[in-house]
RNA sequence: GCCGCCGUAGCUUAGCUGGUGGAGCGGCUGAUUCGUAAUCAGCAGGUCAAGGGUUCAAAUCUCUUCGGCGGCUCCA
């Protein structure tokens, strides 16, 4: 049976003649249904075998339809057009009044327009992308393509635990699993419990980090001036972390050709995803990822096996993809975002594996020292049966690594250009998981786009190519990093981002006019102690109570407040108001240099940056309420 | 993109069944010089998201568009 289903405004006909000898009789010649759910029939030989079968499957998959667009009307229509193997006019005309029949016992209000008749008839389309769907049915056992394809993916989900056993996801014993049950049913079910806006939208604007910009287009956020040092400061990291690895960083366009012969058979599987733009009647896509350009840039070079793994960094500001809008919420999925990707060239499966281990140990090092615990985030491997069984012991090594066990999605044939990847995802308050760091071993693209390397025969071969981002993007780290203060605040505690990305991290306040000069003092003191590890000091010197500044110190996420006057002038010594007992003893007193070395702990391994402010509270503008 | 909800000063918001908008925070001015989560007083901020319609009269009813959120779909 081929069905073809239109979300229409209304349907209309009228009938004209007859079309075959013996049409159904009928006692209305023309009718009307709004908002309905057209379907277009033509029934087939193949339905004659199991009428019944047909119409159970034709009918489920209609409702499956029609529950999607919420519509209550069905109209049923035959066409015989759709098929060159049409049944016997009889056996069409019996399979059409079971399905009409099959409706009845539904929910739905179904009406069908008669059997071997001419007609003449309008239909009014809503044009939305479910809005026209094409459907065959072979009844009974055998489905459709795309159904087939559905099916595979959803069946072979696991977990697989340390000691390398594979378990059924829904007869999983979780346990003290919570999260990564929740992880496990958002990518088989989509299913989530809570309903609610994501907390970090709110905390991005109020500590004015970034917004959304209604002049833009959806999902390009704005970064505000302590926003965008935050965002720097996690690209610097990931950046040198890279390097140290042997990244090699680059930079490569952001538009390409659209008719570029390698690149427009890539655009041509994904043709509505991307941004175009016009430039002297060219048509250029903005890139969604970095891969185009290292490729091609790759493709260009002259590589020895010797320089295998050959490793190709860039940092991309931005990279564009057209989600769609219903998609886009706050910092976690955007339409331009700022991704990382290193990419590395090696020679064969072996060297891609090994490869991959270091990648996964880089990984799971840059996120835990931004400040997400292996806590926070569940893993995610997908591989291929084939992979699988060749490869358990090294995949299992992985899950020992992270020390719990993940979500293990298995194809059965390779579906896309990679045969190995794993994630690391957060899940979030509202049960919402999003990956940050994810590494494939891709076995297409270094032959798609003719890359070649010198082998140790002479030879010219295609290397295999893994992609990584070590930390996912940029704003999605912020997010993650949000959405887990987030869930602290819930739980009672205070938030803070880590101190290396706090923009200010020790806060003075004066307890009068005539003690801003001391602050000054203290600032610079710190400051003295290393020119090369800058610990940011900045004062608040508003005409304000000492209440209302530790206040507002305390709403800014400021993770160490001194007050300053006679006894500190004196003394230099000081009792900071600690975010937390992990910072120090609010109790204790400090002197500059102590509060110095208490701060390296926490910002020696990352890239410094002195105040991006003004040194003075009272001089800096307000972005946000 | 689809379905649903929402959109009042920079921010948070009051405004009942239509009768030309009130407040708190923030900002500005003045007073206060203060020791660990909000000092006091005054002033200035609003084509009620934008545009059209109904009406003597629209923030309020209606339509369209834009933006946000939730769900669906999607996520190479």
């Amino acid at each position: 049976m081929k069905l073809l289903l239109i979300h229409s405004d209304y349907i209309e006909y009228e009938v004209k003649d007859k079309a075959i000898s013996h049409p159904e009789e009928i006692n209305i010649k023309n009718d009307r249904m709004e908002e309905a759910l057209t379907v277009f029939v033509a029934v087939e030989k193949i339905d004659e075998k199991s009428p019944k079968q047909a119409v159970l499957d034709a009918g489920n998959e209609i409702v499956k339809t029609a529950e999607q667009l919420k519509v209550d009307n069905i109209m049923i229509y035959p066409y015989a057009h759709l098929s060159s193997d049409l049944a016997s006019a009889k056996a069409g005309k019996e399979i059409l009044v079971l399905l009409e029949e099959f409706f009845k016992k539904t929910k739905f209000i179904v009406k069908r327009s008669p059997f071997g008749w001419y007609k003449a008839f309008k239909i009014s389309c809503k044009g939305h992308p479910l809005s026209e769907l094409s459907r065959e049915i072979i009844p009974g056992g055998e489905e459709s393509e795309s159904l087939k394809k559905e099916r595979k993916l959803s069946s072979y989900w696991h977990i697989l635990t340390e000691d390398g056993t594979l378990h059924d996801v829904g007869e999983f014993n979780y346990n003290n699993r919570e999260k990564l049950k929740k992880f496990a049913m958002y990518e088989k079910e989509k299913s989530r419990a809570v309903k609610q806006e994501p907390p970090h939208v709110k905390l991005m604007q109020t500590l004015e980090i970034a917004d959304y910009e209604p002049a833009s287009d959806a999902g390009n956020m704005r970064f505000y001036p302590k926003g965008r040092f935050i965002k720097k400061l996690i690209e610097e990291y990931v950046t040198q972390r890279v390097i140290e690895y042997g990244g090699l960083e680059v930079e490569t366009p952001i538009m390409y050709d659209m008719d570029h012969p390698t690149l427009s058979k890539y655009l041509q599987r994904f043709p509505a995803r991307q941004y175009q733009i016009e430039s002297d009647k060219r048509m250029f896509f903005l890139r969604f990822a970095a891969c185009f350009g290292q490729f091609l840039m790759a493709h260009d070079a002259t590589i020895s096996y010797k320089d295998l793994p050959l490793k190709i960094y860039e940092l991309t500001r931005y990279s564009f993809r057209r989600e769609q809008s219903g998609e886009l919420t706050g910092l976690r999925r955007l339409r331009a975002f700022t991704m990382p990707d290193v990419h590395s060239l090696v020679s064969n499966l072996d060297m891609a594996m090994d490869e991959f281990k270091v990648r996964f140990d880089l990984s799971l090092s840059v996120l835990k020292n931004i400040g997400i615990d292996i806590d926070d985030i569940e893993m995610a491997l997908r591989t291929t049966k084939d992979f699988y069984d060749k490869n358990k012991e090294f995949l299992v090594d992985f899950v020992k690594k992270l020390g719990k066990p993940v979500l293990l999605e298995m194809w059965d044939e390779r579906i896309f250009y990679f045969v190995l990847k794993y994630e690391f995802n957060f899940v979030d308050m509202s049960d919402k998981a999003s990956a940050l760091s994810t590494d494939q071993i891709d076995i297409e693209n270094g032959e798609r786009y003719d890359i070649t390397f010198t082998d140790n025969e002479g030879k010219q071969k295609h290397p295999l190519i893994l992609h990584c981002s070590p930390s996912g993007a940029i704003e999605r780290v912020m997010y993650a990093l949000l959405e887990k203060e987030a869930i602290r605040m819930k739980q009672g505690k205070k938030p803070m981002l880590p101190v290396w990305l706090s923009p200010t991290q020790i806060r003075f306040i004066p307890v009068k006019d005539e003690f801003v000069s001391d602050c000054e003092g203290f600032v610079d003191d710190l400051q003295k102690i290393s020119s090369y590890y800058h610990i940011r000091g900045d004062i608040d010197d508003r005409e304000e109570s000492v209440g209302r500044k530790i206040r507002d110190a305390e709403k800014e996420w400021i993770p160490v407040i001194v007050v300053a006057g006679e006894k500190e002038r004196e003394e230099k010594t000081f009792t900071p108001r600690f975010r937390n007992d992990e910072l120090g003893d609010s109790n204790k007193s400090y002197s500059i240099q102590e509060l110095h070395e208490l701060m390296l702990g926490h910002v020696k391994d990352f890239t410094q940056h002195k105040l991006p402010l003004s040194l003075y509270v009272s001089k800096r503008p307000r972005f946000k309420g």
